[in-house]
RNA sequence: GCCCCCAUCGUCUAGCCUGGCCUAGGACGCCGGCCUUUCACGCCGGAAACGCGGGUUCAAAUCCCGCUGGGGGUGCCA
């Protein structure tokens, strides 16, 4: 059977490019009626925090990621450590005394000499009582895997094809640090394998770990699972996508009006697309259907905002439903301290204007003349009334309003069509009179829609406001 | 520096494996028009790409090599 996992260490909101890698994973999985894990990788304890974690598992709940399984890496020391005493056994591993200043020296010798650092193997071959006088000097010590020399590690990855990486490029590595608690390419190897896992799907940047891993499952004789190594994401300029680049995480695009939906299907086209479609709207259960990593793009991807913003807006205006519509930006129309008390007059709103914005937070601004009592017309609309014959327009409006009801569009595209033969002004001049008294703005939602949804009162009172002043 | 990976419009991509149907398709963005008595949505049209150089072949975006460019890694982070 299938089993993927989602591995993050728990460092801060997700990331788009550790959402991307778990949406893959999870839909790879789904995808091949297999399991999903969900595993947190937390044994750095400088690094690893717990409210980190909490924030991590809202991210990946409000993508709609859900997984069968989950475990926390700091809870399974106890595995770890059998784990290791088996390969100082076998002879794989062994105990290093170098101090990190040692190391850091070597490394800079290196870097001098333009060579390729590695380390130079000095504790290899220590005898078995060198290292019990060191140990009980008390000396610190790490533990190191016994790279074999030489050897030609391949492996066929499942997105970049065939990966072919010599051990000499690497030297013997930490597997314990020296405070006892073991390192990432360890556990890793002894998780995915003790968990089952059989397609190990993550970040490019794991390319260089994986040979590494290679050595310890052949070392510990566990089973070596497919790899695939997603290729990372980008930013404008190219390089890796980081918090320099703006808004990077997932709670970011939360906080910005993002719907999951659209941001879970626009990070699936960011670097995989089905072949031969040219559909680019999905549903989750599509998704899960015609996933597979081997239509992965091997080439990293660019994230572009833009489109994101688009896809939000199709999703906004005709992919949700209205109840889903609603529950999703009330937050948002609250917290701007709109008045949101009456459910009907809200969904109204939101039914009559939804093909306005592409966020929430555009919602938010371009619905303000829906909820509030007062609006601010700025300086230079005041001037642009002046110049039209918005007092004859607005007088002559709230007289007919006296006796009609708008209840549609339509409704007050009939009483603009009396205003012009009554008055005979061009029709531009009714329509941005109206819009700039009711909304302060010369932009925004149909003022058509806005005036047969407005309650009648709020209306009257602009109005009345920007006759007092301009008369 | 060394190691690994990658290369189609500005961006995401289809096509590449199994050469000819590619005068290279779609989407975002951009530009123009239509619809509209306002604002959007929508619709129609346009500009825009096979990085370069060698091969192989009757024929290459598609296969091979080199170059260039980009990305990742080079930790007692993951």
């Amino acid at each position: 059977m299938v089993k993927t996992r989602f591995a993050p260490s728990p460092t801060g909101y997700l990331h788009l490019g550790n959402a991307r890698t778990a949406i893959f994973s999870y839909l790879f999985a789904r995808h091949n009626d297999g399991r999903f894990v969900l595993r947190i990788e937390d044994t750095d304890r400088e690094r690893s925090r717990k409210e980190y974690e909490e924030m991590l598992l809202k991210d990946l709940e409000w993508l709609g990621i859900e997984w069968d399984e989950f475990y926390r890496q700091s809870e399974r020391f106890d595995i770890y450590r059998e784990y290791v005493e088996k390969l100082l056994q076998s002879g794989h591993a062994y105990p290093c005394f170098c101090t990190q200043e040692e190391l850091e020296r070597e490394r800079e010798e290196a870097q001098r000499r333009g060579v390729a650092y590695r380390y130079s193997g000095k504790c290899r071959t220590l005898a078995p009582e060198e290292v019990e006088e060191l140990k009980r000097e008390g000396k610190p010590f790490t533990i190191r895997f016994r790279v074999p020399d030489g050897e030609e590690i391949v492996f066929e990855d499942l997105v970049k094809g065939h990966i072919s990486i010599n051990a000499d490029d690497f030297g013997d590595f930490v597997i314990v640090r020296s405070d006892g608690s073991p390192t990432y390419n360890f556990v890793v190897v002894v998780d995915d394998a003790l968990m089952g896992i059989t397609h190990v799907v993550r970040g490019e940047d794991h390319i260089p770990n994986t040979p590494k891993q290679i050595l310890i499952y052949r070392a510990l004789g566990f089973e070596v699972p497919r790899f695939a190594h997603l290729p990372v994401i980008l930013g404008e300029d190219r390089s890796k996508l980081s918090k320099r680049h703006g808004a990077v995480s997932v709670r970011n695009y939360r906080e910005e009006g993002f719907l999951p939906e659209a941001l879970f299907n626009y990070l699936c086209l960011l670097g995989w697309s089905p072949p031969g479609s040219e559909r680019e709207i999905f549903s989750r259960e599509e998704l899960i259907e015609l996933f597979d990593l081997k239509d992965v793009n091997s080439a990293p991807a660019v994230f572009n905002r833009e489109k994101l913003r688009w896809m939000n807006g199709v999703y906004i205006r005709e992919i949700i439903s209205l109840e889903r519509l609603y529950e999703a930006i009330l937050p948002f129309l609250e917290s701007a301290g709109y008045d949101v008390s009456d459910e009907d007059y809200v969904k109204k709103v939101l039914e009559r204007t939804r093909d306005a914005y592409d966020t929430f937070t555009e919602a938010v601004e371009k619905l303000r003349p829906f909820f509030v009592d007062d609006v601010e017309i700025a300086p230079e609309f005041w001037a642009r009334l002046e110049d039209m014959r918005s007092y004859d327009v607005l007088s002559t409006f709230l007289r007919k309003l006296e006796e009609k009801e708008l209840n549609t569009p339509e409704d007050v595209k009939a009483l603009a069509r009396e205003i012009q033969k009554e008055l005979g002004v061009k029709p531009k001049e009714i329509w941005h009179s109206l819009r700039i008294a009711v909304t302060g703005q010369l932009e925004g939602v149909g003022i058509d829609i806005l005036l047969s949804t407005l309650p009648k009162e709020r209306m009257v009172g602009r109005i009345q406001k920007v006759l007092d002043r301009i008369s």
